[in-house]
DNA sequence: CTGAAAGCGCTTACAG
DNA sequence: CTGAAAGCGCTTACAG
């Protein structure tokens, strides 16, 4: 079952067949007609590899993932799918696996199977993405910008303005001002930008930050409960913590509870994500909403037009919203 | 950047090149050694869609999905992505947009872009089901068993013998007798199989199931959370709530919560999945752990089977663990 | 508006 | 063990 065998039914040479079906020609009416008949009748449906090898270009896009779950990671994904299909590409999926041996393709993703690809990996695989920028090949970067100012498209949320509405809130509404922050992993954009929305708040109110406020919390629940627990234990507890994520925001919870502190008249909580957990805590956390779907429909957009045109836009800042609920203080 | 100019570098012919990169004929190891210099000089890395078109298959496997989200989502994806990069495919991903209108492409993933398929969708889609097994498509179905008796391999999860073990547990541990049920959706096979695990249960502990115990959950929060409120009104509240899924679980304990009972002396509470949120509901969710992880990994291996052999077991039925914690009364 | 034909970059019998 | 060549099923100038 092939273009020719659409073309003998349809009477007509495969040129035009191939021209309908893209419409990357001219062809009367009547022709179309015939020839939409004979692939229907036929149940004809190209051969991908076919038109890949001819066309000289794979008509997928990649999506390279760290190993991760959770609400945070569906979302995006998603995002992509969605758009990824609106487009009318292929998604193909891979997570990254910097400890394999030498083997036939360098990646599992790349100029051999994909117009492009969305990276989501640590920082660390720099290297991988110096290799694909070398060799022209299209990508867009996720939550993170690109290294040593390579002109790589990325696509990021407002960490920093999330924080600041954060912070703010805990500050002109409830005025708490010794206000703990849970730092996330080294070298963590989304880390980086949400302290400095805490440290510009803090200061914007005239607060001076003690350091003792400012722990290693890694965004995960483990590290966050250690760090919230040796405030307990060393007697600086702040008035009110803002644990970084959603994630650390569950550590805390933890050990707040553990020590006997009450949420939120012993010490107020915030974090940032808004999983889907996040109102089932109890109290429920006040956090900030990430717009994560979007994220991923937007690098699929900016990485079609990198793959189109060559290039997108440098750096796209998706909004945050500040969802409160019932841990800061509220109701 | 041809498989032509790796010949030429290493001085043989395209057809050596090409069986060093297969191991699909004897070479010799002088020349092999050759090809591989050759080959790692140049950063040469075959192009697919030339190898798909020649050796007439893709080299690729799809997962066909519903729109969801949450942990059990990502767990599945990441055992599905682990165990196709293992085997040497690539991984294409669609999601099933029944409401499309017509396209060239009858479905986003069929034999024009993969080997197989993995199909994680409502049973509502069997005419999809019918087209591929017509057109002898390798297909896998996850969480469902195949219409009309079609040899057709399934993977899903120990239903049944779950809802046994957290039955038992409830009447033989805690002497529960009046335990409700919330059904999942109509016509959902984890749901159908988890109910007659809770009737089984039941019926050996010589306990005559009321009707009134069981109500639609359809394994969503709100949905169970009006039927466990219904029950409260009604004055015929159980003493135990096996609230089908965790989903239904949270949705259980809202309207507990509301009604002013306390889980679990009042009312005991159950949940099916073991999603990363039970152990942080407070009290803790005795749940069912299911091995979704696992399940992602075997319906891989039973695609491939099915696409190198043309069969594979017809069902694969992957163990679940009874996760005990305090919602049940323990502790 | 339509067709004949070259070419995309591989794999794979077939010879030797 | 190795090579020359046909062929996979499309797209795309080029003619007409």
């Amino acid at each position: 079952m092939t273009i020719a065998d659409v073309a003998r039914q349809a009477g007509v040479s495969i040129a035009t067949v191939s021209r309908v079906l893209n419409t990357s020609g001219p062809v009367i009416p009547e022709t179309q007609v015939r020839v939409r008949a004979a692939i229907s009748q036929l149940g004809y449906s190209p051969q991908a590899a076919a038109r890949n090898l001819a066309s000289q270009c794979t008509h997928a896009i990649g999506l390279l993932l760290p190993v991760i779950g959770g609400d945070f990671f569906s979302l995006m994904l998603n995002g992509v799918e969605a758009e990824v299909n609106r487009s009318g590409y292929d998604l193909l999926i891979a997570t990254f696996q910097p400890d394999r041996g030498p083997r036939i393709y360098s990646t599992p993703l790349g100029k051999h199977n994909t117009d492009g690809v969305i990276i989501f990996t640590d920082p660390l695989f720099d290297t991988t993405i110096h290799h694909f920028y070398e060799a022209q090949f299209p990508i867009v970067l996720l939550y993170q910008s690109a290294p040593e100012q390579l002109p790589i498209p990325s696509v990021t949320i407002e960490n920093k303005d999330g924080s600041r509405k954060l912070i703010d809130h805990l500050i002109d509404v409830h005025g708490y001002r010794r206000i703990g922050f849970l730092r996330g992993p080294d070298r963590n954009e989304d880390s980086f930008w949400r302290e400095r929305g805490y440290r510009e708040s803090m200061e914007l109110h005239g607060i001076t930050i003690n350091p003792q406020w400012i722990a290693e919390g890694a965004f995960t629940e483990d590290i966050s409960y250690n760090a919230v627990m040796h405030w307990v234990k060393s007697g600086n507890l702040p008035e009110a913590i803002y644990a970084g994520s959603d994630e650390g925001a569950m550590g805390t919870y933890l050990a707040l509870n553990q020590a006997g502190k009450r949420i939120p008249e012993d010490v107020a909580v915030v974090g940032f994500d808004d999983m889907s957990l996040a109102r089932y805590l109890t109290p429920p956390l006040t956090t900030i909403k990430a717009p994560t779907e979007k994220v991923g429909r937007m690098a699929v957009r900016q990485l079609i037009r990198v793959i189109r045109t060559g290039s997108a836009d440098p750096l796209s800042l998706l909004p945050t919203e500040l969802v409160i609920r019932q841990s800061c203080g509220c109701k």
